[in-house]
DNA sequence: GGGAGATCGTTAGCTTGGCTAACGATATCT
DNA sequence: AGATATCGTTAGCCAAGCTAACGATCTCCC
C-alpha cells in the first residue's frame, strides 16, 4: 500500500520536526527560568484548575514520583501551592499562585515573540494550514494514547 | 492585530502537541532499547553519511560534550564506530555500523506500526494536510534557528 | 468495629541528557 | 619555533524520567 510508505516517511519527519521544534522553544523557555516540563505542568494547572497530583501526572503522562518532583520545583519557585483535601487526606491538590499565572503568560509572550518573526512572514493561509496540522497531530496523539504497547 | 493572537494560541498548541507527541513516540523508541536523542543522532549518521563529532553536535543542536556521551553510548551498543582522521588527527568521524542501520529501520518500522493504526483511520486528504503541517513546522524551525535570542 | 486490601503521595536510588569549565592533543599562522 | 585556534574529552553540576518500597489513609467486607 502506498499509504503505508507515506505514513513511514511522514512519521520520521514528524518525529524530527517535533524534536527540533522543542529544542528551539526550550531556549526561550530557559529565559523564564522554568524548564519545559515544569512549564507544561504549570500550564495544565493554570488552565485546568486545581488538580490532584495524580491527575496532573496522568495529564502529563508521567509517573507520580516524577510529578512530585516537578511540583516541588514549582512550589519552591512560588508558582503553585499544595493544598490538602479535608475529606480524603491522601490527596494533595495543586493550584497555581498569582505568580504562577504571571510567569506562564510571560513565557507565553516570549515564545510568541520568537515565533512572531517567523510567523510574520507566513501568509494567513499558511497559518490556517499550520493550525490544521496541529489539530491532526493532537488527534493522532489522542488516538495513540489509548493503545497499549 | 488578529494575526498576533492567532499566533499566540497556535504557539501554545504547537508546543503542547509536540511535547505529547514525543512522549508517545518515546515509548516505542524505548522498545528498541535506544533513547530518542540517540536514535535522532543515529538517524543523522545513517542518512547523512559519516560526520565528525562536531558536525553531528551542530546538526543535533547540542554541545560537543553532550554529543560525546551520546556517541559513546551508541558505540557501546555497537551502532556506530569512531574513526580517526589521518590528515587532521583532532577529528573523529562517526559512521554507522550495519547493526546501526538495522536498528534504525527496525525502530522506524515500529514507530510506523504504531502510527499506522492511527493513520489507518485518517483519510488520504488528512494525510496530505498533516504533511503540509509538518513542512510548515520545519520551515518555522529553520527560520528560528538563525536568530539569536 | 476491625482487619485486609487498595490507593495516594513521597522517598530513595538509578540512568540519561543537557550544560559550563578546563584540558590535552593537534593544526595553523606569524 | 612559538603563539593561537580548534577539536574532542573529562569532570562535575542539575533536571527529568523510571522502579521499588513505604507510610498514611481510605474502603470494603466480615
Amino acid at each position: 500500500m502506498t499509504k503505508g510508505k507515506d505514513a513511514e516517511a511522514l512519521a520520521d519527519q514528524l518525529h524530527s520536526a517535533a524534536i527540533h521544534l522543542l529544542r528551539q522553544l526550550r531556549r526561550e523557555d530557559d529565559a523564564s527560568g522554568v524548564s519545559a516540563p515544569r512549564l507544561s505542568a504549570l500550564s495544565v494547572v493554570v488552565f485546568g484548575g486545581p488538580l490532584t497530583l495524580g491527575e496532573l501526572a496522568r495529564a502529563e503522562q508521567v509517573k507520580p514520583p516524577t510529578m512530585t518532583r516537578i511540583v516541588t520545583g514549582l512550589e519552591k519557585d512560588g508558582l503553585v501551592r499544595r493544598k490538602g483535601d479535608t475529606r480524603d487526606r491522601r490527596l494533595t491538590h495543586i493550584e497555581a499562585t498569582p505568580k504562577g499565572h504571571k510567569v506562564l503568560s510571560a513565557g507565553r509572550a516570549r515564545r510568541v515573540e520568537k515565533l512572531a518573526s517567523a510567523v510574520g512572514q507566513m501568509k494567513t493561509r499558511e497559518l490556517a494550514e499550520l493550525r490544521r496540522g496541529v489539530q491532526l497531530v493532537r488527534d493522532l496523539v489522542a488516538s495513540m494514547r489509548g493503545k497499549p504497547a
